[in-house]
DNA sequence: TTGTAGGCGTTATCAG
DNA sequence: CTGATAACGCCTACAA
């Protein structure tokens, strides 16, 4: 009988939503106070503390989240932007899906929630919309390229005062905040490498233009050729441009195969390409490692995954979503400057540049 | 000088929040009028309703989705709940994203925003939680096993009466709502083609069995095997179990190879444990394709990127995605049954079973 | 067809 | 230390 009577009440709990005021009766005191109580702010005597907190237990008192924000004026959200293109896979999932990952841990930590909005490629929409309804806070845009229209929205959200960060993308001459990797470097180490290794004609298979990362593993490419007392302009044959997808790797090994009796190893851009290259070569019966050295960028699982297993350039993409979270949401408690950031790259020397 | 006034007027435009009273002051109309313009409820003068979004354009007004929900005590926001291991990428992040991008598209369409939340692995909160807050109005759940904790803590939620969805994993005796493939049909297919290749010595690679998927595989299998008059229950090294992992495939590979003579080919409950396993085949001199054959389960990306490329059973997360999330928010709007849907799986043949 | 007014569940500011 | 009370921006009967 008492357990029955126990249990309906439980269940008409559930359903029943408690507010605050229900909880300020039970425990005998104000409104203002179970919200103190909650938000831990100004003094308070312990007993009346403890009377709330024991009063919201048994009635199950949870803070409405929405009626939180609405007060408070803050979302408590933080937005990502990706960059949404269905069944069409430019960028590798790897990409997104560390930086997705390193956000998240971060902004949970932080106690914010993580409002994820796929931007469709067609739509002109302006990046303030995300800002004007007010379900974020604050910004952090994936897989922005530098075109002039992005560039124009970006400088407008600025302008705004929208508080945004871009992750592996740098817009040199602007102010944006950014945390970004050193691809130049990166790819530095990785033509050393091969250059170590006895390569000296090393050809470049880049990736899309707007993005800058493209520019600076060409950076990379040339100073160390260069510095190799190799001038890679001289060699027309040298340089290739896919879009970062595999397919485009692959389409690049006829064109690279034409020109084997000038090329030794190639560096490319990304795995991703990477791995279409190895198989457009394969079908010409060459085989990475053996008749050519290749070197991949971002450490993807795709690297480990190929025949040989790939060479690559490690990215920290998981550490560069979770800084640019932090830094981001310190901006929005205004606690803490502008920033752009740049992490380091590490080179993972496999089977697919050993041999010779 | 008049070009000075009005740039200035839009910064500060920009900085300031317009809210609909003053749109309503500027249309001479009541706030109520604003609203029901721009909520299309209720019969309006055309004319009235021109002069509000005329005001409401020049002023920049845009609704504050916060006060929105709060008025309407729904948050607008659909939960989605990911399993969430850093480093450690037990399922392929090929379907995660696959399902994300379905679940996203069909969201946006439904004017729906997307809150992500990551769950670490440790932490034993309760699902309820996700609904306490009143942040999400109901929530779809990935990447769930059945366990019974798990089975618990949904039932609750079930019991509490709020709106989720599973989707690729079904929960035997219960009604919860689900959105699964036909993995069972998919895994007969696949066995099939092997046999009619042919090959009557068919080992399988599970994965993990807390996953629906991983029980309905298995009796694919078996059913193909039985129909073809192999009892496979009668071979013991015919069955493995990995958990999902490249790495899981890679060590299978092992055991495997260790009774190579009773095995021809492999059947892998999913890609990335079948790249694995023809990594580790390879170390031992085996090549798919050729000393043996074998088929994966998603048709992912990797399966394209292996050497020979993987023959494998296509599963539409993107619309598994889609569909969850367009009956569940139809559930929400009180239009719509509870569902149990299975969508159709496809074999996509390629070279890693062709040769013999 | 439009306006008035009450309410949504908090936060935050003042008095006491 | 605690209790009133005024916002917050919008929705929605109900009234006119």
């Amino acid at each position: 009988m008492y357990a029955c009577t126990f249990c309906f009440d439980l269940e008409k709990e559930g359903a029943h939503i408690v507010t605050r005021k229900e909880v300020a009766e039970l425990a005998r005191v104000s409104e203002a106070t179970v919200s103190r109580v909650f938000n831990g702010v100004g003094p308070m005597k312990e007993e009346t503390k403890q009377r709330v907190l024991e009063a919201a237990k048994t009635l199950n008192y949870h803070p409405n989240a929405i009626a939180q924000s609405f007060a408070r004026r803050r979302s408590g959200n933080l937005g990502v932007v990706l960059p949404y293109v269905p069944k069409v896979h430019l960028f590798s999932t790897y990409f997104f899906s560390e930086i997705l990952s390193g956000i998240g841990s971060k902004v949970r930590e932080k106690g914010y929630d993580l409002l994820l909005m796929l931007r469709t490629m067609e739509e002109e929409s302006d990046y303030s919309d995300i800002f004007r309804s007010q379900k974020v806070d604050a910004c952090i845009i994936l897989g922005a390229g530098d075109t002039p229209q992005e560039r124009d929205q970006l400088k407008r959200l600025q302008e705004a005062g929208h508080p945004f960060c871009l992750v592996n993308q740098h817009f040199p001459g602007e102010r944006f905040n950014e945390v970004d990797a050193d691809h130049e470097a990166g790819s530095y180490m990785a033509v050393r490498h091969l250059l170590q290794k006895g390569y000296r004609r090393i050809a470049f298979l880049n990736g899309s233009p707007q993005f800058s990362s493209s520019d600076d593993r060409r950076k990379g490419y040339e100073r160390a050729m260069r510095e190799a007392g190799i001038e890679p302009a001289g060699y027309p044959h040298w340089y290739y441009e896919g879009n970062y997808s595999r397919t485009s790797g692959y389409r690049a090994a006829a064109r690279i195969y034409e020109h084997r009796e000038e090329i030794d190893a190639v560096f490319s851009a990304n795995d991703r390409m990477a791995t279409g290259l190895m198989q457009g070569l394969r079908e010409f019966g060459w085989e990475a490692g053996r008749d050519i050295a290749i070197i991949g960028c971002d450490n993807s699982d795709a690297a480990r995954v190929t025949d040989p297993p790939l060479t690559s350039v490690g990215v920290p993409f998981y550490e560069m979503g979770s800084l640019a979270a932090d830094r981001l949401l310190s901006l929005v408690l205004q606690e803490g400057e502008p920033f752009q950031l740049k992490l380091g790259t590490q080179l993972v020397v496999r089977q697919s540049c050993s041999k010779r």
